[in-house]
DNA sequence: AGCCTGACTCGGA
DNA sequence: CTCCGAGCCAGGC
């Protein structure tokens, strides 16, 4: 496997309630690493665990980020959609309303109805 | 050992 | 809004 290191962003990443999601820094956070958000993004890169809802990770500004090679981020949200995240123009979600901070009860305002 | 790359982020121009 | 630079650090060559 990977590394403890990549465990421990499994781990926080697993912990995302479904209709939610978390940028990379915030998991990088999460797990006590830090600035790591390039290291979640690389650890996403080479999961093969299919128990991580990697699609709930997005990067600070809302936005799916690109792969460079043959982009499944029409799949990522997809499966966000399913779960009733929001996206406006541009494809961006509004972190204010979905983010997911661990620990803490609600750490968004209630998703849109309309 | 060194150099380059990357599902990132932030602040400044 | 866009573009640019720097910080971060494990992995691959």
């Amino acid at each position: 496997m990977a590394s403890a290191e990549y465990e421990a962003y499994y781990r926080i990443i697993r912990l995302i309630p479904k209709g939610r999601v978390m940028t990379y820094g915030d998991v990088a956070i999460a797990a006590d690493r830090p600035r790591q958000a390039r290291r979640v993004g690389y650890a996403l890169h080479a999961l093969r665990q299919p128990r991580v809802p990697w699609w709930r990770v997005i990067n600070a500004q809302g936005t799916i980020s690109a792969r460079g090679r043959g982009d499944h981020g029409d799949e990522q949200r997809f499966r966000l959609e399913a779960e009733g995240v929001e996206f406006g123009l541009g494809g961006v979600v509004d972190l204010d309303v979905y983010r997911f901070r661990p620990g803490r009860k609600k750490g968004a305002r209630r998703p849109p109805s309309t």
